[in-house]
Order: C-alpha cells, then sequence, then structure tokens
DNA sequence: TCTAAACTTGACCGTTTTAGTCAGGTATGA
DNA sequence: TCATACCTGACTAAAACGGTCAAGTTTAGA
C-alpha cells in the first residue's frame, strides 16, 4: 500500500507553485531545478492538473502555470483525483463468481475495506493547499 | 495507492481460520475452496504468518492451521507487517542529494506523508481480528 | 508398514504498473 | 525571429504483482 510518485509530484509541484505564483506564471523548469523532478515527468503531470481546473497555463516566452482557485479550495482529493491517484483496496469484480461480485453475496470483509477506503479518503478531504503552505511557514519561522 | 492482494487474502484466510478453529486445525485446502484463493499462494502466506507467531501448522494428515493468539490479540497492523504489506507514502532515500534526506533538508512536504502513515496505521493497530468476526456475525443475524 | 493428506520450501514466470525518457511539435513575448 | 515555455504522444527499462510449478518432509490412520 503506498503513494505512487505521480501522486506525491503533484503535491510537492503545487506547493512549490502556490508560494511563487503571486507575481509572475511559475514555469515547470524552475519547479523541476528546485524539486527535483524530471521536467519531462511535470509536463506530464501539469497535464492532467490542467485538464481538472486546477492550475491554469501561460504559453510563451515569460509563460508559466499559475494555480486557477484559491489553495483554501484545493483539496489534496483533488489533486490525487486529477492524477489518477485512487486509493483502491477491494478488486472485487462485477462478473467474478468466487468471492465478492459486490452484490448479495459479498466477501467476508467487504466492510473493512471499505472502512478503510473512507478512512484514508477522509484524510484527503480535509487537508488543503492552504493546510500546507501554512504549515510550512510555521516550519520555518 | 491501493492494497495488494496478499494483505487482502491474509485477513480474509484469517477470518476464515477464526470461524472454524474451535474444534480442528483447518487445512488450506478448505480455506482454499471457501474462499477461492489459490492454494499455492495460501501456501505462501500461511507461511509468513507462521513465522510471526499468528497462526501455528499442524503437519501430516488431519493436519492445518490454528490462531496461535486469542483473536482480540492479532491486530491487522499484526497480519499486514508479516506479509509485508507496507504504508510507504515517502520514498526519501538517505543517499539522495536532491529533495530528502530524512535529515535537514526535509522535502517541502514530508510532514504530510508522515501524517498519512499514522492516519492510516492508526486504523490499523484498532482492529482486531476478533472485530472482523463480530462484525461479521451482526451481518448474519 | 504403507499411503494419502497436509505442510514446507524455493525457484520460476507472464503481465501490469511505475516512473520516467524521447522526439517531436505549437504559441508568444521581447 | 528566436528563445522560452507549454503541449502531445509514443516508447521503454525495471520493478512489483499475482500467481504457478516442482520437489520435497511429516504424520495420522488403515
Amino acid at each position: 500500500m503506498k503513494l505512487t510518485s505521480k501522486g506525491r509530484y503533484a503535491v510537492m509541484a503545487l506547493v512549490d507553485l502556490a508560494r511563487f505564483d503571486n507575481i509572475n506564471p511559475v514555469s515547470l523548469r524552475d519547479i523541476s531545478l528546485r524539486q527535483g523532478i524530471s521536467l519531462d515527468y511535470l509536463e506530464q503531470i501539469f497535464s492532467k492538473l490542467k485538464k481538472n481546473h486546477i492550475v491554469k497555463s501561460i504559453r510563451g516566452n515569460q509563460g508559466g502555470y499559475v494555480l486557477s482557485k484559491n489553495p483554501t479550495d484545493i483539496k489534496l482529493t483533488n489533486i490525487f483525483h486529477a492524477v489518477d491517484e485512487k486509493v483502491k483496496t477491494v478488486q472485487c469484480k462485477k462478473d467474478s463468481k468466487k468471492g465478492c461480485n459486490g452484490k448479495a453475496t459479498k466477501c467476508i470483509t467487504h466492510n473493512l475495506w471499505d472502512e478503510l477506503e473512507n478512512h484514508i479518503n477522509s484524510f484527503f478531504e480535509k487537508k488543503s493547499l492552504e493546510d500546507l503552505i501554512q504549515n510550512r511557514k510555521e516550519n520555518r519561522l
């Protein structure tokens, strides 16, 4: 049970972006250098973040990315959803005969996995980008 | 972020085992049939559970496995630990120069991942095998 | 004593996912 | 007009996953 680097990088990059986007758009190149993430990989990630309306892009020279919402309104769950970082605790397929088919004959531990999924997702729904920036500031003082 | 089938199967098998081990040891063959898990794979899993003192084996004809502790004393965290189902949210290596090396220059989101790990692990530490059996009984009534 | 049931161990392997790289673009401010 | 930066899609090496297969050892019961 582990977090993928896509999800981790997305959050890191957005925290970085949030710190610098007051004045100018931030280029992926800068984020790449500061965070040590490959530029090509960042482009993949930001393409998804853009599709999900978390960031906006400004093309051309001196271009870059800016947040498209207030950091308070960007929850972890939005970010993870954008980059396909899903929480999957069950693998019960609808057409399986053995075990759980999602209907009548639930596998004996099905409730447990549902609980676990909710437990994790509640964490993601609570945390906003703003929380992370604040947290960082506190640690810096 | 997903649960591996090893962890999932381990819990399913142990719940099954807990239900039947009052009288006789339970053979993996029976569990395999009831839960739809490959016998060979179950053997790998139970080998690990045995090494971690969660079950005991009785060899020979009419043999099988029994729990080596009271279901109340077997927490999910014990089971997952036994089958190497770890919760990994960070991949910060000690010798990395960029990003987080675990010491002075923590990556900017390090605290977040620690929080997440604790959040998930607290769930595993609370739940015992006994809880799952009870839960099952309630659903049956 | 023999045999079948059940545990034991370890090697092996196809598939999928991960974590990127690479190679081309297109848009635009200076 | 050109350097900068976004944009897109194909490609891939390596690791993890989810098992299978083979060859045992041990022991209860006939």
